[in-house]
DNA sequence: AGACAGCCTCTTCCATGCAACGAAGACCTT
DNA sequence: AAGGTCTTCGTTGCATGGAAGAGGCTGTCT
């Protein structure tokens, strides 16, 4: 990226959507136009027009006449997209090992091994940065630009809920095996091997955010 | 969809998307938002919102102070889309082996006489609505929503291409034995096979719709 | 006291105005 | 005559104003 965004709206948007990421905004909370817009410095029509995109985005709601509302990520609608990431995200491992480079697949290597050794140095952010490396790296190498725009999108959405789900220590390691399998899959450029594993590896990450998801619900129960 | 619209910009949105899949805005067009607004008898505004949320929809391209353009489905997007769509009904037709009803196996299998009727009678609107129905009735079995919705917005995307490429005979004839296979997976609940099989399905529409999209590339040649 | 109606205020929604960027044409220069 | 530059017009981008809907408040009636 290296065009500066010149529109206003669009830097809105991003505005926005980073403060509803970082929960500034919290799910079923109203977006009040007049109050952002001047907050950002910017008049009431580019906050509106990135509204609408942020509403198609699925980040708010619009409420006609009633404005806009941060949309509530429900426990039904995380259950539905992660095991289409997890279909999506197997499809790009198909792909990936149909054209991966060895050059790639030394990268990854690498990536691992250093993931392998956050994971052993309990370095979390670390791990996640890598862990972040791996899987963009298979959709780098998958080629096909729509699938990692429309993957990004779906995390996107449900981004928030993954900052808060740390992993149970059994968890992580279950992740650590997927990882294992995936690079032995890549090795042996096994394409349905590699999907298989990916969405098994998504399945293993729904069920810790799940988790994570009950037990707040518990704990603020609207 | 009971809910009247009541919001301009949502209406005019969905206008000049019609307007876009008609093909009456043709691709690489420029996107007048003052003649389109006057068309529709509304104000510039409106008409920004709706172009600003088109354009997330990858139905037009907004270039910063020149306005917005219809965007021009090259090749190897449509070659990007279709594993893509391929992945998600597969994703469908494995829940849907899961979750389906008697009642909605003997529907789909009623759509399917149908439309094999239509095929023999040789009445191809007729055959591609009972096609679309029974598509869409395995969505609806799948039972996730956000899965569905995600496949509209994708099909939406190449609706434009698809109305164009008619099938060939033998394409067409090839349709049907996929369908028949999807029957067979279906009664089985054999959701890997109807995986399978629709993703075979998909590709087979590729390669249709690719063949077609040649044909109008060496008519045109820009 | 409770409930309904009417009013008032706040917010959203759409229209219009003004500034700025782009593109095309005319003019000047070489 | 050709190329470049300046000007001008058209369009886009953003700000602001006016109208209408939504929700709350108060006052009155039952």
């Amino acid at each position: 990226m290296h065009i500066v965004r010149r529109t206003l709206h669009d830097e809105v948007a991003g505005q926005l959507r980073a403060l509803i990421i970082s929960g500034e905004l919290a799910p079923g909370e109203k977006v009040p136009e007049a109050a952002l817009a001047e907050r950002f410095g910017v008049s009431r029509t580019p906050m509106r027009e990135a509204l609408k995109v942020l509403a198609f985005e699925n980040f708010v709601k619009l409420l006609p006449n009633k404005g806009a509302i941060v949309t509530r990520l429900t426990r039904e609608e995380i259950d539905e997209l992660f095991p289409i990431m997890g279909a999506l995200e197997g499809l790009a491992g198909e792909l990936a090992c149909r054209n991966l480079k060895l050059k790639d697949l030394v990268h990854i290597k690498r990536l691992h091994e250093a993931m392998i050794q956050c994971y052993e140095r309990d370095d979390w952010p670390g791990y996640a940065k890598h862990n972040r490396a791996i899987h963009e790296q298979i959709f780098q190498s998958a080629g096909n630009a729509s699938l990692s725009q429309l993957f990004e999108q779906l995390m996107l959405r449900i981004r928030s809920v993954r900052f808060t789900a740390r992993s149970s220590p059994e968890g992580w390691l279950e992740a650590i095996k997927d990882h294992e399998e995936m690079i032995r899959a890549l090795e042996a450029r096994d394409g349905s091997a590699l999907a298989r594993t990916l969405k098994q590896h998504l399945r293993h990450k729904a069920d810790v955010v799940e988790r994570a998801l009950r037990e707040m619900e518990r704990g603020i129960e609207d």
